[in-house]
Formats: C-alpha cells, sequence, structure tokens
DNA sequence: TGAATCATGTAACTGGTTACATGATTGT
DNA sequence: ACAATCATGTAACCAGTTACATGATTCA
C-alpha cells in the first residue's frame, strides 16, 4: 500500500499530519494525491502496528500537535518496499478515456477545444514543477547534486513530470495539427462522416 | 465516475460482461485497468438505473452470455461527461513514489536497477501500443482517418500513449547517464555521502 | 468579538481488489 | 472422464473521498 509507505518515507523528519498535508500539496500530490482525512487515519494505524510513534507538542504557533517519526520496524517496512521491483499497472487517466470515446459528439471542434485546454493544463504542470525546483534549489545548497542524495531522487522524479508533460504538450501539437489538416481536406472533398 | 461513463461508451455495441473485459485487457487497460467482478457490478447498476438494458443471448460457443447496450438515457449521459472539461489530478504512480524515497537505500546502484527495469517496461509498452494499431488497421480500413470517427479519437490516445513511454524512456537513459557521470566524479574525489 | 486558519479527527459513502462459488461448454 | 476456459456472479475487504464535528489560536 503506497500511501502508507510515502508516509513511512516523509517522516524521516518528524512532522505533524497537518505538516504532511502540505508537503503533499506542494509536490507529491502530482504522483500521489492525499486527503487530511486519510493521512490522518493512515498515521494512527501505522502507530498502532509500531512502524511510527508519537508525542504530542505544544507550539508558539497555532495548538498542539502530534508528531510522528519513524521506528526502527517503520525503517525497516520502508526499505523493504523500497527494494520491491516497480510497480506498474495502476494507472488512470480520465481525461484519455474521454478522449478515446469523443467521437460520439459528432463534432470535432469539441475535441479541439478538449485538447487546448488539456494543453494549458500540462503547461501550467510544467511551470509548476520548475517552480518546485528552484524551491528545492534554495533550500539545498547540494540539490540536485548525488551528494545531497535525498535532493537527487526528488530531483529525478521532477525530471519525470517535465519529460511526460513536455511530451504531452507535444501531443496536443500533433493533434491539433492533424484535425486542421484533415478538416483542410474535408473541405476540398467533402465526406460523409456521421 | 468513469468506469460507468467507459462501459456506456463500449456498450454502443451491444456486449457482454466477458466481451467487455477482453476489450479491457487488449488496450483500454492502459489507461484504465478493470476487473471482471467490478464491471458485472457496475453493469447491473447501470441497468438498474436505466442507463443499459440486457438480454440473454444463446451463442453457439460457450454457456448463454446476457449481452448489454445502451438507452437513450445512458447515450445522454454519455455525452454529458464527454462535454465535462478534462478531469485530472487523479494520477497515481507507485513506482514515482518509489523513486522518491530511493536514498534510503543509500545504493545508488539500486537506483540504476531500478531504473533499468522501469526502461523495459516503458520499452514493452511502446511495442504493445504499436501492435495494438497494427491490429487497429486491420480491423477498419478507414483507420485511423478522421472520417472513421471512433478510430481517429482511439489513434489519438494511442499517439499520446506512444509519446509518454518515448519520453519516460529517454528520462531513463538521462537518469543513468548522470548517475554513471557522477560516479565517476566521484572516483576522482571521493566525498562522504552517508 | 468575530472571521480565518491551525490542527485533529469521525462517519458515511464510493470505487476497486481478492478470493471464492457455480455451472456450462469445449477439446483431449 | 477430465482439464481448460467460457461466463456470471457474490462476499469480504481495502483504499480513497466528502462532509461534518470540534476546539484552539491568531489577527483585524
Amino acid at each position: 500500500m503506497s500511501l502508507d509507505h510515502i508516509l513511512l518515507g516523509l517522516l524521516r523528519e518528524p512532522q505533524s499530519g497537518y505538516d504532511l498535508k502540505a508537503f503533499f500539496d506542494r509536490s507529491l500530490q502530482y504522483f500521489w494525491p492525499a486527503e487530511l482525512s486519510q493521512i490522518y487515519r493512515n498515521l494512527k494505524r501505522l502507530e498502532r502496528t509500531g512502524m511510527l510513534q508519537s508525542k504530542s507538542k505544544t507550539s508558539k504557533i497555532g495548538p498542539d500537535r502530534k508528531v510522528y517519526s519513524i521506528t526502527k520496524t517503520g525503517r525497516q517496512e520502508l526499505k523493504s518496499w523500497l527494494s520491491d521491483r516497480p510497480q506498474f499497472g495502476d494507472e488512470r487517466f480520465s481525461y484519455l478515456a474521454q478522449v478515446f470515446f469523443m467521437d460520439e459528439c459528432h463534432d470535432i471542434s469539441a475535441t479541439e477545444e478538449f485538447i487546448r485546454e488539456m494543453r494549458s493544463e500540462f503547461k501550467e504542470r510544467i511551470t509548476t514543477y520548475r517552480k518546485i525546483d528552484k524551491e528545492w534549489r534554495n533550500c539545498n545548497s547540494h540539490y540536485p547534486a548525488l551528494e545531497s542524495e535525498s535532493g537527487f531522487h526528488m530531483h529525478l522524479t521532477l525530471r519525470m513530470g517535465m519529460h511526460r508533460m513536455t511530451a504531452s504538450v507535444k501531443w496536443c501539437d500533433e493533434s491539433l495539427a492533424a484535425i486542421q489538416e484533415r478538416q483542410k481536406e474535408k473541405m476540398i472533398s467533402p465526406n460523409k462522416t456521421g
């Protein structure tokens, strides 16, 4: 179960559930979104099973917080997950399913508009990833060098995001061009399509 | 809920649950995997809510099958889903989470091996997508022209898969090169990393 | 004093997986 | 006769979402 392992990974630095949520929303959410309610639930279970321990801490800012940190058992479990083979085959993309069936609309300009919206989302992601990269550079002077080990691996996932989003934008352009090309052809030699 | 809508989309051609599962495994599974048990459950609900209707058909090969087809209400629901804006923000990739935390292993060659396995999976996907493309070409002489409307949209999603998998392979090569580069540097001027 | 936000949670629900049950048909 | 596979399902479970409850703290 990935969320459990992600929490273990993040809790090498002791943190509260609230802090963890903030971190998810700043970076991890792009490959593993999580809701606060679920984070709290899983933290509880991980403590019950001995993977985590917690203590209440009063803080200058805001009410008391429950700070979790990883135990020896937890670290073992984390390592065992990391030495698993890469886990594929669970990816779901609603928006691709939408494209797949969009001929039902019998209106190619609907597809065009849809792809333009996809394009702008992908572009925005690239900007966001660049911003995150800058933030991390500011926090850690070694980042993204291999010597700052954690930084290096975090950087790798960001690069994957950039590669994929760039490819996705290229796909949008290719698709929009194909649509326009074929519409031109149609105007010259019209054909039944319905 | 995407699975419901995907089933509606597929059932423009009347089919049984078993047939649908076969189709999922041949193509859709790459952006929306589904188990038989869940397909049957959702088909039942879609019939109860008037989106689908079914009739038993005896077949020459094998036992009776329950063939579902879409109703007017179902088609309306399908169209309303297709005219929604693209739905983002639900994507989950366990293997990227694994990379993100892999520094915990303190063993860069583990990362290397992991990325090599990713690479071979991505390569395999490209081959698979090409195979599917060929199959579809054989089934429909118009494919992937815009005139064969459904074919065109199906082709678009395949192209997205190819773009993304190609980009992912490039990421693997870039990452492996970075690791090797940095290991060379280390051998010349060794540094503490733990 | 009252709104915003910090912080932790619970309950009900929906979506998806795994394991199992059942029985017909086909091929050896 | 037996195994494989065709075909439909149920039950128990696990993961994730949405809506709501609670109360402290901060700031205008």
